[in-house]
DNA sequence: GATGAATGAGCGTTCATTCAT
DNA sequence: TATGAATGAACGCTCATTCAT
């Protein structure tokens, strides 16, 4: 955002007061909910009147697909950012950032539940963070695997389980009150999580003279 | 649940109209959510009035207390009951049950989202499923790393990072539109994932000095 | 209502019902008022189900329609009833009984509250008691000023002003929580009351002229 | 209430908009009674709608509230503002303006039933306009029984019989439907009420021996 | 007759949204 | 533009009444 700086200062304006705004929806969304906030709260929290939330976004629920927006943005943009280097590495940083954003904006559910129920929040959400970032490390996966630097898994479902392990943990941390992760930095968390997460895709598969899955 | 049959015809009848009531809620909140979700519809799709739902429940939320509790319940019996067989074949059975049960009732997102606002819910769902879950799956993990079955990573975060793979993968499958995992079997995904983990957990650690994606 | 039993067996269990019900509605009644009073309560007070009560009441509204008219009945019946000896001595009887009677049964508030609004009670409590009361009182006045006894007052007044007198004090008690008259006797009470009113009527007309508390 | 007007605007507006629907739930309340007077119909009379109502009020119970307090202040006002001359003058003219407003204002019965019902009305009604009323009442029987201006009769019961007096007449008054008191003005009512109470105050006891009616 | 579960109209209250100032 | 009072649809919930048992 902060490379597009808008000409006028009015422009400028309203850039800022949309922000104000929305980080006030994030703060009270947070707390209560989508349903439970209310706008007087929000207006409250922004320090403007309800009518001026009117001024900048059509409805509430305006309010919460900015917010979606936003931090769809953001996480594209970081996603595109982050530099590639080696996997254990990227991993680290990707979930050390995760961390340390679900521990300060607790929205992660929120989102999943909004996404779940209103097509709107779906689209932004879902489509437009999740999916590419299924695609893209499903890709990264069958590089890997191919380059045989990790087994041949199913690139797809091994891309989910990444992903998936990444938005569990997140939720866990979130729901809080749970001293084992709370006092753990998020780097060392991620190096954790990282590390059993790319040995389980090296080595041998887990036979198996036991029936399992890959034989 | 059969096996114990309430004696008078009276008290089965009131078993089976909650019951009928919590499917009808149940069903409603998975597709609005609790807040969207009104007294009249869920009157209406369990077939009964709205004043027949405040004879068997003291109110709304108790309709979701009432069903974060059956949950909660039915899942402790799943874990009690499950037979503790080699680590395979124990994850590999829950996660596919997890899956399925995913698949079926999407109600997962709700009451992450509710428990997150509500000391209730969390209390039913949190404190009393996932904190034991966590309290003895870190002992499990203990376990095995003492026999040498595992690295010795840290088992209360490698306990936190099986549940919330199994949770985020859960929340993955709930948010659907994902032919990669829904064209594949619950016991197919459950033994990949697990695999992937219990792999993770054996096997050296993984050293940040290899590089990743360049080689 | 002792002097007529019903004859047969089924008859007399019926006016027995009623009067349980009845009973119970006028505790509950005076407790929580008419509206707040539920059935639900008077049923339990009356140690049958809700059902039972439309057994033998056609309404709510009629319980307390049943209710006005039994202490209708019993104030004409006491009325007639009473001795006609010296003024004074009627009157102390007749204030005497009242004062008990709201001791013990905190209805006039709701009496007056309700006849003031519904013109079934209105019909039953108004017109049926206050107003014979008034014929007859203000005859009874006539009589006295006619005879010497009293000043030649308004019959009309005079017989309002008895009445409202005894009718505010009752509902002085009935708001309780005055101990200058709680802790006095009914009989006493009675007295002193008829005794101010009784004076009040014979004597001289107060003039202007006199001034009050300064002298 | 003109002397004191609030200096902004909209101060100005809401003590309007109060006074607007306080209007309108008075004669609505009197109308149906509290419990059977719905916010709508009051909001209707208001001309405003609902969810206004609730601008200025917390509740519809704080309209009984609000209502009950401003005429317990008026009642407290008139009483300090009213000039003490002698006492004939003073009562006649205390009784002219309770009998004036009960015309206008037919809320007594409403008053006296949530009174007896509702703690709160109570407190701000029967605490602080009618206790004050007997204590001060009571005292100035003190006063003009030790001048000799009146028999030595127990002044907290005397206190409570004109108290009582002008309760119960008002009563009659508001139950309407009485030709004999609704076509006589208030100030002679008064005069014939304070007259007979006054009287009653003076002269010698009556005792027993004299015969009543039969003379 | 007695029961009490079922009913559903109707209540008080909330809150996103509008619009005159 | 910014305001916040006004709006009224829609909600959760209650309870008098009915009726199958």
């Amino acid at each position: 955002m902060a490379e597009n700086q808008p000409a006028t200062r009015r422009e400028r304006r309203i850039v800022v007061r949309k922000a104000q705004i929305l980080d006030a929806a994030a703060t009270i969304f947070s707390e209560k909910g989508f349903e439970r906030a209310t706008t007087r709260e929000i207006a409250a929290a922004a320090d403007v009147s309800e009518g001026t939330i009117y001024n900048y976004f059509g409805s509430k629920r305006d309010l919460l697909l900015g917010l979606v927006q936003t931090i769809a943005d953001e996480t594209i943009q970081e996603l595109n950012d982050s530099p590639l280097g080696n996997v254990e590495d990227t991993m680290r940083r990707a979930l050390t950032h995760r961390f340390q954003q679900t521990r300060e904006r607790r929205l992660l559910t929120l989102f999943l539940h909004e996404a779940r129920l209103h097509p709107d929040v779906y689209r932004h959400y879902v489509q437009e963070v999740l999916e590419p970032l299924k695609q893209g490390l499903e890709a990264y996966m069958r590089v890997l695997i191919e380059s045989g630097a990790m087994r041949p898994l199913n690139p797809a479902i091994a891309a989910r389980t990444l992903i998936g392990m990444s938005m569990g943990f997140a939720i866990l941390f979130e729901l809080g009150n749970d001293p084992a992760i709370e006092e753990v930095s998020s780097a060392e968390l991620a190096a954790a999580v990282s590390d059993i997460f790319l040995n389980g895709m090296r080595g041998e598969a887990v036979s198996g003279q036991r029936d399992g899955g890959a034989r």
